[in-house]
DNA sequence: AAGAATTGTTAGCCATGGCTAATAATCTCA
DNA sequence: TGAGATTATTAGCCATGGCTAACAATTCTT
């Protein structure tokens, strides 16, 4: 194998196409477009697993506290007491020290988003048939990274196959 | 409004439910749980992300180079040395100084991996209906949040609902 | 009301994955 | 061959989002 010392195994003009080729379909622009547009989608899922859930909490319990939600996250109070003042600075929620953690009219909006989208996938998958289990722990990744015109085929398919609920 | 400075508006037993309710359908430690895997997940998919391009530059146009990667992901060349030098530690790639970057046996099988399950997701999307651009663009994003259950109910729908192709 | 238990805060640490700017190596071609 | 273009490397910066440990405030219980 010269390979490992050859720099330049095969020049191939560069629009070479082979199997797993994903340049059959876009240009490398289209391409790094999308995966910017991950990138940006992780930036904003970590905060919208926050609010989603401080909405959760203060809808179920009636107030959203710290440790609670570190609970239901599976991290520290440190890291939600972090998290929480980077909330305040994007204005969606608002929290005095010691105070359980109230939403902004902005971070009620994001909330509601977040469950109506959450809540679309969910049905979604058990109407493909997934278990409750896996459909609600796929849903937790699969939320943020599903564009609006997957989201209304999604909510289209539930709608027509909607099994026992 | 007294909220502001009333630490308990609503002491709320605990095991209350509401509308955007989660507690209805998880403990804390299962919904902690779920979020663990999804920053799991969250860990693994930018490492998935090159080395699936990787494998996809070699098979088409012979080499990977820094440049090129860079160039699809929409990366800097710096980062992409900074990430090949930690794909090597994770015995993923082989790299020289200024020559291409070459795939381990493991790092080829994580490819085919991620090549298949991006595969898969591609072809249901369209297989529901989605516009190609956007089953593209959201395949990019979903691809690292799908459970094995899923992707074969994916599959068997791309199966049974196979139009064009 | 005092002490114990719970909850919140702060400081300081770490890895990840971006970036720019400066420099170095390689490659191309006239 | 040697100059210019391309590509790679390195150093140093930054924000994010985790962590632990030490400490402070609050709340609960007796």
């Amino acid at each position: 194998m010269t390979a490992m010392t050859d720099p330049k195994p095969a020049p191939a003009t560069k629009d070479s196409t082979a199997k797993g080729a994903v340049s059959a379909h876009m240009s490398a622009a289209t391409q790094a477009d999308h995966f910017r547009q991950v990138r940006r989608a992780r930036e904003t899922e970590t905060i919208e697993d926050y609010v989603e859930l401080i909405a959760d909490l203060i809808d179920e319990t009636g107030e959203a506290r710290a440790v609670e939600v570190g609970r239901r996250l599976g991290v520290s109070s440190a890291t939600v007491n972090k998290m929480v003042a980077r909330l305040q600075q994007l204005d969606l929620v608002t929290a005095q020290p010691y105070r359980s953690i109230f939403l902004t009219d902005e971070g009620r909006a994001v909330a509601e988003k977040s469950r109506k989208r959450h809540h679309t996938i969910v049905e979604f998958l058990l109407a493909l048939g997934i278990s409750e289990k896996t459909a609600w722990a796929d849903a937790e990744g699969l939320e943020h990274h599903c564009s609006e015109e997957t989201l209304e085929a999604f909510e289209r398919f539930s709608k027509t196959n909607n099994v026992g609920k």
